[in-house]
DNA sequence: AGCGGCTGCTTATGCGTATTACCTCAGCAC
DNA sequence: GTGCTGAGGTAATACGCATAAGCAGCCGCT
């Protein structure tokens, strides 16, 4: 049976070097106020290397109440964006010796997920996509948390700066001279989404250009509803010159229904998503879009967590980061002038 | 300072229910051999239940000898194809109260990247992507390993029937009509695209047509291979009419070259992939391709690592799970009849 | 009355590590 | 010699749980 297997223990360093299992404790953790011969010390340091000595982080983990593992709370591991925080979290994570623990978080076991975690003694968390506010706060109170776009002020939060990706969406199709504006997104409760949305609304509206109703597409952030809402938006009379999706997958489904349309994107219709994710450049034309620094959320999460665990932070801190445009081929002038110009 | 929440222990639910802290862990363990007046029972199950106590796992892992957790090493997490293994594996693994420890292989720390989840005490550990050759041997007998897709005459393994993916992909296209067949694919050491290619080139060899030294491309099995590789074969004086593709990442590189040069796939040139990722379907046309049980390689690899864990295995098993041709828009009878016919 | 056997619990111990408190011995001052 | 100090270690304990072993009380049987 080899369920874990027979490893050497620090006991077992210690009789082959003569010392006590202490010894080779502080001797091997490097313990400041542990003062050793300096051949007792390498006497140790040998005789740990000869037998591949490795200690078991679970006993560790136990005495130190400190797993050095952190806790991941996605809705999807293989949606590209929860990938991407995941990637960039563990690239910090691993640099410092953490370990990453994953759960993925269906519709209704999110709870339960969460205690999963905190039961394996995870020193922090990480949520993105799921919704905080659904968690249990007294449970989550107990932990170290970061959760990524969601605004709380109980917890500290990381996020894109999503109005800004919104604005910069509607200032980019402007600048073209685009006056046919639509825009393509859930109407879930996701913050993200909705900022999104806010921002675009609110540059769109600030210019004197009109929203219209019907060039506001409500569709679930997928390949799926990104189709469907742009069939919606082709069938009109008189159809928008531009369209925002409040993320690349709905922009990808969107992309489709413009190319099985026979519309000409970049020139017909410009379309601009939000994310860059890798698969955007794969259709053609390539897919412009919002940048959003998800792998460099991850990174920060964990980061940030690690900070936490030595300093606990009385105030939740709340930190934005930029998002940047990516034109690519999808978005260009106008192809006929606009009515009012 | 807050580590590690302070939890309620086992102990503190046995003052509470006035007994003692063995009882606790007997009864709440549901142990067959204690016995227990049910009057006892309840008294301690509604002290559990008022305290919130939940088993401190960690703790458990260390006297069970057993972590419940198991290992995940691949080369990168944002690959689709790891994401659906990983996504597959996750499935199985909470359905059965096991975690999931990430490890991401680098090029040169996939070693170290094995310690780190060995010292967390890991049940078992899931090899895809990363060379299993290339790593310690005795380090792996120590622990429970399946090895997917990749031989191993001393592990488990489980792989896709890689050379029936490339028969079936030359039986497609010769089925189609098409006689002027290509291949891009790298050269790298990966059991898979080895076999893939392997079952291909077998079946076009057998059917009598020629294998020629210009259709077959070698390039990473990437976007940006699949691409150049492309690039190359549409220069050709006379170009291939069908084109399998390692994977499906280098398929979409190829696709997005036809797309380029104004190929019609599915006309023109027939565009194969492999794996049948989520992305394939968002191109235009839609990339057909074959179907490799990515989810499914992970959730088997989890039970097999958890029948492993219990009856340990004598002899290595070696599991094959059959693949399945998809045809969506890349692929169609050749546009002119080839010289030949 | 005495003893076996069952019920219903408790006590003790170990998992592998970190850490505190203590212990021994040498060297030195006096 | 005695006492003090510091160097160089060891012994003991705790972390939270599982589990083997033991033990008290009671019943029934002879």
């Amino acid at each position: 049976m080899r369920i874990t297997s027979a490893r050497v223990t620090a006991s077992e360093v210690a009789r082959k070097a003569g010392v006590s299992q202490a010894a080779v404790s502080l001797v091997l953790s490097r313990n400041p106020k542990a003062r050793f011969a300096e051949e007792t010390r390498a006497r140790i340091i040998q005789a740990a290397a000869e037998l591949g000595y490795r200690p078991n982080l679970v006993a560790r983990a136990l005495v130190n109440r400190r797993s050095f593992a952190l806790g991941v709370l996605v809705p999807a591991l293989g949606d590209p964006v929860y990938a991407a925080i995941v990637s960039g979290a563990k690239r910090v994570a691993s640099e410092t010796g953490y370990a990453l623990l994953l759960a993925e978080a269906t519709a209704d076991d999110h709870v339960a997920q969460l205690r999963a975690l905190a039961d394996r003694q995870i020193d922090g968390v990480i949520i993105a996509g799921v919704i905080a506010a659904s968690l249990p706060a007294e449970e989550l109170a107990a932990l170290n948390v970061v959760i990524i776009n969601q605004p709380s002020n109980q917890f500290s939060t990381l996020a894109e700066d999503s109005i800004r990706a919104g604005a910069t969406a509607a200032e980019h199709f402007l600048g073209l001279g685009h006056s046919r504006l639509a825009f393509i997104g859930p109407a879930s409760a996701s913050h993200v989404f909705r900022h999104r949305e806010r921002g675009y609304a609110q540059v769109v509206r600030a210019s004197g250009v009109e929203l219209r109703s019907d060039y506001w597409q409500r569709a679930d952030a997928n390949v799926a509803g990104g189709f469907s809402a742009m069939r919606t938006l082709l069938a009109l009379h008189e159809r928008p010159t531009a369209v925002f999706c409040a993320n690349d997958l709905s922009a990808l489904g969107a992309h489709k229904a413009c190319t099985a349309a026979g519309v000409q994107l970049g020139h017909d219709i410009s379309l601009l998503g939000c994310d860059d994710i890798e698969i955007g450049t794969l259709v053609t034309p390539e897919l412009s879009t919002i940048h959003t620094p998800l792998g460099e959320l991850g990174a920060r999460a964990v980061r940030d967590l690690l900070s936490q665990a030595d300093i606990p932070r009385v105030v939740p801190a709340a930190k934005t980061l930029p998002v940047k445009l990516v034109i690519r081929g999808t978005t260009g002038r106008p192809a006929v002038s606009p009515p009012g110009a």
